[in-house]
RNA sequence: CGCGGAGUGGAGCAGCGGUAGCUCGUUGGGCUCAUAACCCAAAGGUCGUAAGUUCGAGUCUUGCCUCCGCAACCA
């Protein structure tokens, strides 16, 4: 059932452009994309390779806001940041444009129009926070407060990141606008829905019959959304940072982040092909993959599948080649805390060695499973299988053709058995590496072409020329010229994966590039033909520089925690009145048990002196129930109750939080009557 | 019990019903053309855990444990 296609369009996510590209974002999406690309390329394929910056959406207002610029000042900073090191990386997108671009507005818009038109939209008015003060709604994020679970009072509308856990706006306690910090009241306002669950049947059937062939990790997500059941999407948003919703009365409102990014995919190809775009879109014969990391999952197979559908005429992915994540040293790469390798950093101090980041990271990409990088390992690739096995091969068969034959390819007579089972060996890498690369093996397929340059060293070990020299000359030329040939092999098989290295190669051959249909032969260096200058392929990376970049990873580290253990500054005065609202009491723990269903809850059974009373408190993440219980704690004995989990807690027991997050209870120095009031 | 992915020799990964494999590292030997590189050999795993299906299970089923991701936005 293999579909023939005569060209193929390849989509990369586009990067968030509110920071740099980090090798998260390259062993994910860009080296593998660009493999795949290059490849193609070079077997004749016709490819488009699209990429560009995604620059809408609530974070990056947030960060103009933060740093008292305008949204356009940041995005421009990493726009042109992230484009630049991706030219210098050799990542070889057709075009990398940006979702600011005159093109994308004109296409997204018109897009949104024509399923506008369509009535494939629902209009829906729903209640949500507005900012009487600054005249605006507010997203999620624009919106603070104290959280429910943990009591910090830093909890932002869709997430606390003291508990980490997940809030609606409307959960938050004494919800407050981070625009002007007024408290916002609710109002109604109206929003166009993509009816995600009208396209389902068809959905299910295109990803869950017709595509068991997609990875399991993206499969297995699918179908995870399938069956519970798709709901309708809201495609614009309250925010004055993106693309106006085309419509009639729709002033404030722009088109979703999610809705208006993957359109960009569209427009950039239309940018650099304004007359012939539609080829690439919409004509059954192009075959359309997108490169993606795992979050990105399901707006690639189910949201921006169905916009696709819904306007009709376009084609829909033929795969999803998504990669899990990559960690750093053994923690998460973080965008936020700076805890990454930034793409132009590497660039800068370990210059003219892009070769190595793309061997590393596609040597140990998360293609099945999150994966880690460590600067140990980046080292030990480079000097033990970069440095040792290719580029020491190549080295050997170039110096021993310039010592005995001048630098020029002698001619070869009378192939031993073992001659022949050598080429033999080799002439299956071309079948070999086509499927890999076909089936998105990258890891494999790196390792298969690897394995060429292992045969070459073999063969030189076995054959021993160095020897023969003194005795049988022609023999010697014989074997120099198939190592030759292993060389010239090696040149195509590595182009996809070390482009820059592959060119110096060629150059050291003084030969064009081979062309991949050649791959596997044996005559594609003459006798008699001159070589290049030979210089080092590789070379060893030492401990320093290794020392300085895991130095650089500490003191981020170190920056990091001393930015969050300073200790919060005191706040603003309260009069006393206000405080002897509170009544604070001791109470003894009677029971203690963990909420079920709950990670961080446990449920309290509290005698107050007066009766028992149930409180819930988030720190089951730090106390076994069983050492609790017949202590005596401090708890606030007037709070408003509050239902956690269903179940109503009546009161707050006090504990201390240290700055990693950590909650001590605090408990009485002394045993004392249940009820005492604490002052 | 919200959902998905993953847990295999020291490290990183492959295998997904029929004698446990690859790369690196380690140990011993060989070679000296080569960037102390290369070649050969060996040691090292009861395949997270418990039960089940089967003539036979890393490989299928179920429970449990651990890690990661998603659940309105850092690959």
């Amino acid at each position: 059932m293999e579909k023939q296609f005569k060209r193929t369009l390849i989509t990369t996510a586009l990067p968030y452009a509110n920071g740099p590209v980090h090798i998260g974002h390259l062993a994910g999406v860009y080296i593998p994309a660009d493999i795949y690309a290059r490849y193609l390329r070079l077997k004749g394929e016709e490819v488009l390779m699209i990429g560009g910056s995604d620059e809408h959406g609530v974070p990056i207002t947030l960060r103009a806001k933060k740093e008292n610029v305008t949204p356009q000042d940041i995005v421009d900073r990493y726009h042109f940041l992230i484009k630049k090191s991706f030219e210098d990386f050799g990542i070889t997108f057709d075009i990398y444009s940006r979702t600011t671009s005159p093109t994308h507005y004109q296409t997204a818009s018109e897009f949104f129009r024509i399923l506008y038109d369509k009535g494939v939209f629902i209009e829906k008015t729903s209640e949500q926070y507005y900012d009487e003060k600054s005249g605006q709604f507010l997203a999620d994020r624009y919106i603070m407060g104290v959280c429910p679970h943990c009591g910090n009072d830093q909890a932002y509308g869709d997430q606390c990141e003291a508990c980490g856990t997940s809030l609606s706006p409307t959960d938050l306690i004494r919800p407050k606008s981070m625009i002007s910090g007024s408290i916002p009241i609710m109002k109604e306002t109206k929003h166009w829905y993509l009816p995600l669950d009208k396209y389902e049947p068809f959905l299910r059937k295109w990803i869950l019959e017709d595509h068991t062939e997609w990875k399991s990790n993206v499969y297995g997500q699918c179908k995870s959304w399938l069956d519970m059941g798709l709901q309708p999407r809201a495609v614009s948003r309250d925010l004055d940072w993106g693309i106006p919703v085309p419509v009639e009365h729709a002033e404030g409102k722009v088109l979703y982040v999610w809705f208006d990014a993957p359109i960009g995919y569209i427009s950039n190809t239309k940018e650099l092909l304004p007359d012939s775009w539609e080829t690439w879109w919409k004509d059954p014969e192009t075959r359309m993959l997108h490169f993606i990391g795992k979050d990105n999952i399901v707006f690639h197979c189910i949201v921006f599948p169905t916009m696709l559908m819904a306007d009709g005429t376009y084609n829909l992915p033929e795969n999803v080649p998504a990669n899990e994540f990559l960690n750093l040293e053994g923690d998460k790469i973080s965008t936020t805390r700076n805890r990454a390798v930034w793409l132009h950093e590497y660039l800068e101090e370990i210059p003219g060695k892009q070769d190595v980041l793309r061997y590393v990271l596609t040597a140990n990409a998360p293609e099945t499973k999150d994966n880690d990088f460590t600067w140990k390992d980046f080292q030990a690739r480079n000097n033990n299988e970069l440095v040792a096995i290719l580029g020491n091969f190549v080295n050997r068969a170039l110096v021993l053709t310039e010592k005995y034959f001048g630098g020029k390819v002698p001619a070869a007579s009378g192939l031993t058995d073992y001659d022949r089972q050598t080429l033999h060996d080799f002439i299956h890498v071309k079948r070999d590496l086509e499927r890999l690369l076909d089936t998105f093996h990258f890891r494999d397929a790196q390792k298969e072409a690897m394995n060429l340059a292992r045969i070459g060293n073999k063969y030189l070990a076995d054959t021993e020329p160095w020897k023969l020299a003194k005795t049988d000359m022609p023999r010697v030329a014989t074997i120099i010229h198939i190592a030759l040939q292993i060389t010239a092999n090696l040149a195509i098989a590595f182009e996809p994966f070390l482009p820059f290295s592959m060119a110096k190669l060629n150059r050291m051959l003084n030969v064009e590039p081979l062309g991949w249909d050649r791959l596997g032969l044996t005559g594609l260096l003459e006798a008699g033909h001159q070589l290049g200058k030979t210089e080092l392929l590789f070379e060893k990376i030492e401990d320093p520089v290794i020392e300085a970049q895991v130095q650089k990873l500490q003191e981020t580290k170190k920056a990091n925690e001393k930015a969050n253990n300073q200790t919060k500054p005191i706040r603003e005065t309260v009069a006393f009145d206000d405080f002897g609202k509170l009544d604070i009491r001791v109470g003894t723990v009677l029971a203690c048990e963990k909420v079920a269903g709950a990670d961080k809850l446990l449920q309290f059974l509290i005698d107050d002196g007066l009766e028992q009373r149930t409180i819930i408190s988030g720190i089951a993440p730090f106390y076994d129930p069983e050492t609790l219980t017949g202590k005596q704690v401090c708890f606030i004995a007037n709070l408003a109750p509050r239902k956690l989990k269903g179940i109503v807690s009546q009161g707050m027991i006090l504990s201390a939080e240290d700055t990693d997050g950590k909650l001590v209870v605090i408990t009485p120095e002394k045993f004392i009557r249940a009820g005492s009031e604490v002052k």
